[in-house]
DNA sequence: ATTCTGACCGCAA
DNA sequence: GTTGCGGCCAGAA
């Protein structure tokens, strides 16, 4: 077998097994954009390998649809399904969506679900 | 090796 | 609030 090619498989398939545990750690009713999870997971500036990941998990119990853009919006185009999908999803659980995005916790106002750019301190 | 494509990001107009 | 643009990085062609 080839040796290098192999290395490389094993460190995408690491780099994908901590994308997903990070995705799978923020907590129900909050949220955390791609470069939060990808930073979290140990790889700083790799938004666009979370999302790689995300489009291509099979894993139903992730909670894909906890993750946003850095602004706070739904990544997917406006209409589309995975757009309303992941709008209701997060509504169900209590997070508060307004023309595709969610609200930023602003200061003075007291979000009890929403929480925008969690990094686990919580 | 080179080029193209993303569920992206930050910053400047 | 909006758009545009360069930067970013992995994977596929």
């Amino acid at each position: 077998m080839n040796g290098r090619r192999a290395s490389c498989d094993a460190a995408a398939a690491l780099r994908r097994a901590r994308i997903l545990a990070a995705v799978r750690a923020i907590p129900r009713g909050h949220v955390a954009g791609y470069g939060v999870i990808a930073r979290r997971a140990g790889y700083p500036r790799h938004a666009r390998l979370v999302a790689r990941i995300l489009a291509e998990h099979e894993e139903p119990e992730l909670p894909w649809h906890r993750v946003l853009r850095a602004d706070g919006r739904i990544a997917f185009p406006g209409g589309s399904r995975g757009f309303r999908e992941q709008c209701r999803r997060l509504r169900a659980e209590g997070v508060r969506v307004e023309a595709g995005r969610v609200r930023m916790p602003d200061p003075g106002e007291d979000l009890d679900a929403a929480v925008w750019g969690w990094d686990g301190a919580d």
